[in-house]
DNA sequence: AATGAACTTCACACTTTCGTGAATCGTCTG
DNA sequence: CAGACGATTCACGAAAGTGTGAAGTTCATT
């Protein structure tokens, strides 16, 4: 390790997981998630604790407690986190459920489908399936139901996959 | 129709399209598309054309060319939209390849997917797979694998999906 | 060559979004 | 019941994003 002392590996490595951190929750706001929600979850994900105080995560992401506060928020609506309380304690513990963490992620998405078929149902309702617009919002509808049912599918799956992924 | 004039049931209708417009490319937005690329994919999708002048776009969308033209450029780039010239003519043609048209749409949350299956592998590089967040990444890997075939199996089944479907 | 039409690029103004700091609320402890 | 700690809310300033208008570029036609 040469010159370098502890506390500067640490530094280091704090340095390294904020990195990571960030271009993972840049990956996850493409896809529609908030920043702030996006680096408090990267961060629960990756760093080792089980559970963390709100005052963990705005410490170790070097955040202001009101942008934690709102971010949990959200992620304990969409499932990411869970919130715990130890007896005794004044203070609210965050966890991620391991187990259901990635089956929690597939059922937002099915959610945001359903979102999705509403709308096309609605504008279909609307406007008409017999135009040539109409139709083709009639064959996005089915693909939509197609999409769900594989995710619904997959969601059911993932279980077993992840038990024979452990071995194999 | 009572005392409602022709032309302005003409201008009722399009008023419901750009409402419909406006709702579906608001939950596109979610998912992370840019706002005018999803007004004109929407616009496209449920009007009634085969193809789109960048001219009808704007006229339609009440928008400037300027803004036709970025939005456009992305979506041949995703694959959403096909660029044609007709010979003789100086203006493109933008018109949505209906056969291969949600295809593309799971390819491209496919390619998505492996941005984020990089990210992640890249992670657990730098930071270890041994540590407890270690270990969360490896099974946010494996998922992501997993949905990662799920959807690549998903369009390829699509088309005799979609071929069922028009049946029963 | 010159004209003109369509497409593109770019700087700007506007809007929206985001995170902070301060104040407030609720709740547990001594 | 007083004190205090943690969580939440809110207004504000900063930053990013978005669409427009005008200038620039390309290319076919005359």
């Amino acid at each position: 390790m040469g010159d370098v002392t502890v506390a500067e590996n640490i530094d280091a490595g704090r340095a390294t997981l904020l990195r990571f951190v960030e271009r993972f929750a840049l990956v996850l706001r493409e896809s529609g998630m908030q920043p702030m929600p996006a680096r408090v979850f990267a961060y629960a994900l990756a760093d080792d604790a089980d559970r963390y105080t709100a005052a963990e995560l705005a410490e170790g992401l070097q955040v202001s407690p009101a942008a934690i506060s709102g971010a949990v928020r959200q992620l304990v609506q969409i499932g990411f986190l869970v919130r715990e309380r130890e007896p005794g304690t004044r203070s609210d513990l965050y966890v991620l459920d391991d187990a259901h963490l990635w089956t929690r992620f597939v059922t937002a998405e099915v959610q945001a489908l359903q979102r999705f078929q509403d709308v096309v149902a609605a504008g279909i309702e609307q406007l008409g399936a017999g135009r040539p617009g109409g139709r083709r919002l009639v064959e996005t509808r089915e693909f939509l139901a197609f999409l769900h049912e594989v995710l619904a599918d997959a969601v059911v799956r993932w279980p077993e996959e992840r038990e024979r992924r452990r071995r194999g």
